[in-house]
DNA sequence: GCCACAATTGCCCTAAAGGGCAAGATCGAC
DNA sequence: GTCGATCTTGCCCTTTAGGGCAATTGTGGC
């Protein structure tokens, strides 16, 4: 629920049609060529997205840095792979520590090395100059679906690690024999309870979990323990 | 069970020989440069792999489609992406269509959209010649572990398929909502039987599939059913 | 020493699952 | 029509899970 206890913010009628532009997707452009990111950011406007551009990888880089807060909605980069200071590759490298934004490499000439060491590095996709506007759009379309069902899944993630953070040694313990088929009552043999303290752990941890029946349980612990 | 009705062959000791080399790996490769063919097919042998060479595509798929047995063992295809009659990419989608023995495809110019076109298809990699030794070999080792790991995932997939198709369509529906957490009794409301008859389903289901309890059961069902 | 609090356990009861046994119902085959 | 196989159900019993309640134990703080 929107209910985040920031400090109101002053909203300007452009900040609204920005933020609409967010929710339908942010692009983010880096090329050494100005004439790219005129192009591209008047493309990608006209499409409605929210478009920026950067002129080279460390000013990026330095935006990116300083944090500051986006509206909520999709992102995907889109890089050349050959530039001055730090080509695209390199940012690639630099991004893959903790940035899991889908990114697109672009190319003007056609070096299939960089290709393959980008495709391998995880890039979503490798164009090759010139490149046409319906794929190019269509590519686009593909990274911001990929970043929205992304940022599900890291949400969906966060929250749960953050409740098993919660459970017990000993929940973790029981929930991890529960979700390999052991009844109660092997548990408590295994680890050296009684029984009803098995049943007591297991309660707690399935509240604590936020689940009510098994299978449930048994999908959460598959993914995050073991 | 190695128990297959098939009749007895002949086997001499170059079999014998040819057996164990595929249970190391067999790696089939694809050029039209006779020179690549010997060359490699002298390194594989050296490293104790099985090796195939053809000279086309066509011949391969040829021999592909006699469908001679095989020793057991993981395997790899390496194809040139340009050849005369059909080039590497266009035999990569013939594959993509039942095969999924891992691909890598190599490149003698350098033409970063045939690159990304194999990688994006499926293609484990993409070496560009000249190609190290030591590279190849890696990439290799890595391919037919892909394989074999692959087979196992295959193996398994086609097991518990065949067990999952002797069930009923009246077991298939009770298991279904027995891994979302349905009780019984809440079944059989559901889907209109008696609690006694969920139970019966449910067991003779779980016969089937051979497991024994219901987290087992679970990761059968999120895995094939829905 | 005393107290609050968390961890652990025993006792006991209900609900649900697992399953044996036999009977009714259905349906194609002879 | 009758027979056999299969599907379905009811009855009943045991095991397991779920959970309330109170007692015990250990621990740190006052």
């Amino acid at each position: 629920m929107p209910d985040n206890p920031r400090p109101r913010q002053i909203v300007t009628t452009s900040d609204q049609a920005l933020a609409a532009r967010c929710a339908r997707g942010r692009i983010l452009v880096i090329d050494d060529d100005a004439e790219i990111l005129t192009a591209f950011g008047f493309l990608f406007t006209l499409e409605g997205y929210a478009c920026e551009t950067y002129s080279s990888a460390p000013a990026f880089l330095a935006v990116l840095h300083e944090n500051r807060p986006q509206f909520p909605g999709p992102c995907c980069l889109l890089c050349d792979v050959s530039m001055p200071e730090m080509d695209g590759l390199e940012l690639q490298r630099q991004l893959a520590q903790d940035e899991n934004t889908p990114l697109i490499l672009i190319s003007g000439s056609s070096g299939a090395e960089e290709a393959v060491t980008g495709l391998h590095a995880g890039a979503l996709d490798f164009l090759i100059k010139p490149i046409e506007t319906e794929a190019l759009l269509a590519v686009v379309a593909r990274a911001l679906a990929v970043d929205r069902q992304g940022q599900l899944d890291r949400m969906r993630r966060a929250n749960l690690t953050a409740r098993l953070a919660t459970l017990t040694e000993r929940e973790r313990a029981v929930l991890r024999r529960v979700a390999q088929g052991q009844t109660n009552y092997e548990i408590s043999q295994d680890i050296a309870i009684a029984e009803r303290t098995v049943k007591l752990y297991r309660q707690r941890a399935m509240e604590k979990l936020g689940v009510a029946t098994l299978p449930e349980l048994v999908r959460i612990v598959d993914e995050f323990i073991y």
